[in-house]
DNA sequence: TTTTAACCGAGACGGTACGTCCCGTCTTGGC
DNA sequence: GCCAAGACGGGACGTACCGTCTCGGTTAAAA
């Protein structure tokens, strides 16, 4: 309940960061990156904008924090053992990893993040930095269990299937659908790690 | 009296239009989609909001249409006579669009069109378009001169190398790097066009 | 009827005139001076701006125009055979000449008028100017029959009862009570007139 | 960063309040009331639009609190003796306070106040208000004095002289000339406090 | 336990841009 | 030619937020 001005006992520190990370969700979820404003976000959060800016600097910043603390675990990789069966269980990760908060926000910092280089750098790693572990991931066990020859892995191509997953949810926005998946494993991904690179 | 004094006779329909048009191109170029304002933009042709309200109804739309007015010509399709130097002259083509206001554009544009249906149609339209009409012209040469096989091309297939170029622009800014160009052809879509789809 | 738009023969001169007279009459009642506009007004004749611009240079001179050009005949004064029946008379008339467009205009152009010193002239003489004359032609009638001393005559005590019911409108707003005109009649116009001046 | 760079600490309350007040009669004093805006008043008195919102609702409200600010006190009234030396003493602070913002203010606020029927009481009060009382007490005085006998004394009586005052000064705006003022004490005022109301 | 300093909420502040209305001028067709 | 229609360059409106600042009150740690 967020609603009630009574009196409450005075938030600091912890309990403080973690509703204005909640605030700053729930307005990304609702009116999206471009519409969120350090004002609602304080009101929502019953706080005033110094409280904000004390530990932010900027709403580029603030976002990402919010989104990075919700980022879904890259865990480990669940091993289903097959090549086509781990693909499918990754992407889907991806997929769902952008159906929320961190996909409407990843769109909205796009365009901003890239004045910065060091906060350029942190989108990258948290909006690619985890699918590329574990498509190496992945790919390695397959490589392994000799499902696939070593001299046909290659960084791009194992960034092929997160490009195409991501391009789809910038341009169309969520949901991905699942037959756009089963065709990028089937039609892509296994196919070119079954030929040499050259 | 409150009017302008200016000598020249006032611009009116198409002059006026692309003197907005250049006006926005220069502010995309200069400041980037996020700071590109209404007012700066009217400044800097030399007229008054109101002239641009009545056009377009926001800001999105006003870019889009400048940027539009503005895309390279997909025309017709170098044609270097083998599907290698084709995709490449493609991509190429791609990578160039991208590193000006169009993809300046496009960056910023991601998070508001997709608040309206019409507008993210309208963007996906502009932005991925004419590098699928071009990718299926090339690669239906290379069919008709017997390079690939009809059976190894699907539409997934044909949009991957559009999507890599595009990711790494989104994520990295420009320029794109020729390299990277050369990787996504040699390791990626020659090897995919050649062994045929499940 | 002003609300039909389908095609009627076009107007010109007298007609035109009349018809814009009578939107900005309307406009006046309506929302009042500070708040009309001369794009209303156009509109609201079926013209064009420049046709209002044509003719008078700014709003201010339009509704002087308009509200002459409606502005009760000062006639001849009713004789009614007494000074304080004539007087009665007059000050109704000129109450009843405040409720409506002369006096809504009169209210709104007192702070425009005074900018140009031929426009407050003007104002002077059609909010003032027929109020005098009667009121003169009055007490030249009582004068004659011996009601009044012509010693008891200045131009400053001819002014009083005017003085009185406009102020009174422009503070108050219409309609003037009746029992005000009497008062001022009784009370004031009538006893100066009875003792001479210094 | 967008901040202001000035080197005095930012002025809150009462300061600022001073501050808008000034700038706001200075305008009014240089363009008058109907040119008036918030804008200049804004930027005249270094802060923003919103400071001005935050406090008066409208440019009426507004001008009338600066004017109502800077009225001259009603204070006690002077006390020369005698009742033609009390009203002349009396029209000419009338006419003094009229001579200046209060004068501009109340010309162009007549039309707009009408709107309001709370506005309008306030510009009565402001307008006319100090000079009834202290008609009041002019004749008071005179009445204890002897000079005046009770009877004469009516409420439109006392409002005769200020009624004068005003009308010349609304249609032929300031200053108001001193023969004015003696003639409508010596013609008008001292006649009618002489004899008695029917 | 009391003091005290950091931190909190609230929101005023100087400022930019918004999208709208109207200004007074100018241009275009049509009658 | 004059008319209607309305585009044009521009000024001001009243609003929403920006990022900074100031103001009391808590509230947790230091004394």
């Amino acid at each position: 309940m967020v609603t009630d001005h009574r009196k409450q006992p005075r938030r600091r520190g912890e309990a403080l960061h973690a509703a204005i990370f909640e605030a700053t969700l729930d307005e990304l979820a609702e009116v999206g990156y471009a519409k969120l404003t350090m004002e609602r976000v304080a009101e929502r959060a019953r706080t005033g904008k110094a409280s904000l800016y004390r530990r932010w600097p900027s709403r580029l910043e603030l976002v990402m924090a919010a989104v990075y603390s919700v980022l879904p675990d890259p865990a480990d990789v669940a091993d289903t053992g097959s090549l086509r069966g781990d693909l499918l269980a990754l992407l889907r990760h991806t997929s769902a990893a952008l159906d929320g908060a961190p996909g409407e926000a990843m769109r909205g910092l796009l365009s901003e993040a890239l004045g910065d280089r060091g906060q350029a750098a942190t989108l990258r790693e948290n909006s690619q930095g985890a699918g590329r572990r574990m498509m190496h991931e992945v790919v390695r066990r397959a490589v392994e269990r000799g499902e696939v020859e070593a001299g046909a892995v290659t960084p791009r191509r194992l960034d092929v299937g997160q490009a195409m997953i991501r391009q789809h949810f910038l341009f169309n926005g969520p949901p991905i659908p699942d037959t756009l998946i089963v065709e990028v494993v089937d039609e892509i991904i296994v196919p070119l790690l079954g030929c040499p690179a050259p």
